[in-house]
DNA sequence: CATATATTTCGATATTTTTAGAAATATAGT
DNA sequence: ACTATATTTCTAAAAATATCGAAATATATG
């Protein structure tokens, strides 16, 4: 993952909201939640609900697919995994995990 | 880690130039750097690096010790474990990683 | 003490982000 | 076509962040 992606997905991850609703995501698994059971488990309005899932997207931290009225939304497994690995990957070389 | 405190570490990290700096001090390793190493290397104002590790160590992401003249910066490398496991404690029983 | 070096703090401006109400769009069912 | 449900887009205002020159602070050395 370049530098630039990199602090761009952290920087997404890294408010209180869109983790929030990254962690219900990753924790939903493949299956995912539509945003109106998002919408209740987190209890913000619709406007600001979307602003911020639309920042994920954006990222490459999540994506959605329309289901007839729904829109199912799931993490993005790999992002996850190549993001930890960016921030590791100078770390475990000197035996710090 | 609790949530906001995952949060503000990843709005830390999740800027180009604090990223930058995090990234040398994990690689520097527990030699660490100084302030004037660090701003060698990227080539940035004083005051806007004193700023962005200003925000590095009030995250708790790395911590400075005076040596004379010469402010020696190093990575909290606990920080970053315990970051990285709250990323993926509720992702690997999903198998993503 | 005077000077040089290292770094932070101050102050001011520009940009970005956050928030959420209201309106718009999309889809489904009657 | 009409109505209900789901979600986004628009808009605007408040708050936070980023940037960096200039001044201040801390330490070392002559």
């Amino acid at each position: 993952m370049k530098h630039e992606e990199a602090a761009k997905k952290l920087a997404e991850l890294g408010h209180s909201t869109r983790l929030a609703i990254y962690r219900l995501l990753v924790k939903a698994g493949g299956a995912g939640m539509a945003v109106s059971e998002i919408q209740q488990a987190l209890e913000i309005p619709n406007s600001t609900l979307s602003h911020h899932i639309g920042r994920l997207v954006n990222a490459g931290l999540m994506d959605q697919q329309r289901e007839g009225r729904v829109l199912r939304c799931s993490a993005i497994y790999p992002a996850l995994t190549e993001l930890v690995g960016f921030l590791t990957e100078e770390c475990c070389s000197q035996g710090c995990l």
